[in-house]
DNA sequence: TTCATCGGTTCATTCACCGAACCCAGCGGG
DNA sequence: CCCGCTGGGTTCGGTGAATGAACCGATGAA
């Protein structure tokens, strides 16, 4: 752990967090499961991250209650990391980080624009949905209800597939697309035969 | 640096702010800046970091634009570390993480909680004054009108005196009290000729 | 049988962090 | 003048973590 011991006899619930997302990549790990990355391969495409570290940092958050890991398949055996609750509340945590990068450093464009998904208003500085005619007006809006968008600083053409999947305009926490392995049957669109 | 080239592909305003605030013990050197801290043995104190890492931070921040380092004496020459303007912009950075990790790792009790000074309403989830008849209900306080109380979990007799002057209730930003290097001039206190 | 994919693990190298020691400028006292 | 103290660092050897390339094993497709 980056902070481990070092931070454990802190009287601050800031160090606390830091112990669980301070390590290099754990927040960018959380970010692309808010944006519907599950799988190990698409963290791995769309990060860059050594190979070791991903399983690590992986392993860590379904240790710490950030991700729960859950099989999606039985054969051949696949899991996915999805959001736990605990997960999902560290979105003011990436939306405070995103706003200050977009406002505080020198150079950076909008990468990517959150609106309410329920009534298409980009959402204020807080999260909050600023349209007046919004039920839901004033408050924070959850991720489940926010709907990404993509901004100008964004390269519209990059090399790997995860980059370009999220190009798209995309409701957070839906999973990206994959195609089933045997992906031509045309006339049959392969029915997943129960959900549970 | 923690992350470097390694972030710097990154099309995301995330990636850029963990470049600048993402290392170990950076956003802790930020938390004590708001809460006083200016000094580099004061922030050597409370955050028990090395010496040699805690100056590469405070140099990194000042080149990013976070802290200023100001002369508050000439002689001996003396410097101390101010947040900037976007140094204060990470606000809620350190409010929603230290949220998270209060009301998310288990056994975490309230370590410090933070009011409205204009009228003594603890802020709400958002870092908003909640009390209705406030004049800035609803609207985030600046951390310049928030006032620092300490919470359940704190030892009540840290060690060092830097976390002891951090156990009184404190407005955000306002430096640590400093005796003057010679205290005791009972009748004589020792008018500095001409400041600038 | 062979090949490809997914999800890792192993390993040697490099890099950052650690903490203890050292350094230096500017006082203040004797 | 010399000594020691304080504040604010720098230097340095040892250690642990990150890196990236190679390897591994299970499954299923050709």
């Amino acid at each position: 752990m980056a902070l481990g011991k070092d931070y454990a006899h802190q009287q601050c619930s800031i160090a606390r967090s830091l112990e669980v997302v301070g390590e290099r990549w754990t927040l960018l790990v959380v970010r692309d499961a808010f944006y519907g990355v599950r799988r190990y391969g698409d963290f791995l495409a769309h990060l860059g991250a050594p190979r070791a570290v991903l399983a690590a940092r992986l392993q860590a958050l379904v240790d710490a209650g950030v991700l729960d890991r859950r099989r999606y398949q039985e054969s051949p055996p696949r899991d996915e990391y999805v959001l736990t609750e605990a997960g999902l509340a560290l979105w003011p945590v990436l939306r405070a980080l995103g706003a200050w990068g977009r406002d505080r450093i020198p150079g950076t464009l909008p990468m990517r624009r959150f609106h309410h998904a329920a009534c298409g208003t980009e959402l204020g500085p807080g999260g909050e949905c600023p349209s007046a005619g919004c039920p839901s007006h004033g408050r924070a809006v959850p991720p489940a209800d926010i709907e990404m968008r993509p901004g100008a600083g964004l390269d519209p053409d990059p090399a790997d597939p995860v980059s370009r999947a999220l190009l798209r305009p995309r409701r957070l926490l839906v999973p990206l697309e994959h195609e089933p392995p045997a992906g031509n049957s045309p006339a049959a669109p392969v029915v997943v035969p129960d959900g549970h």
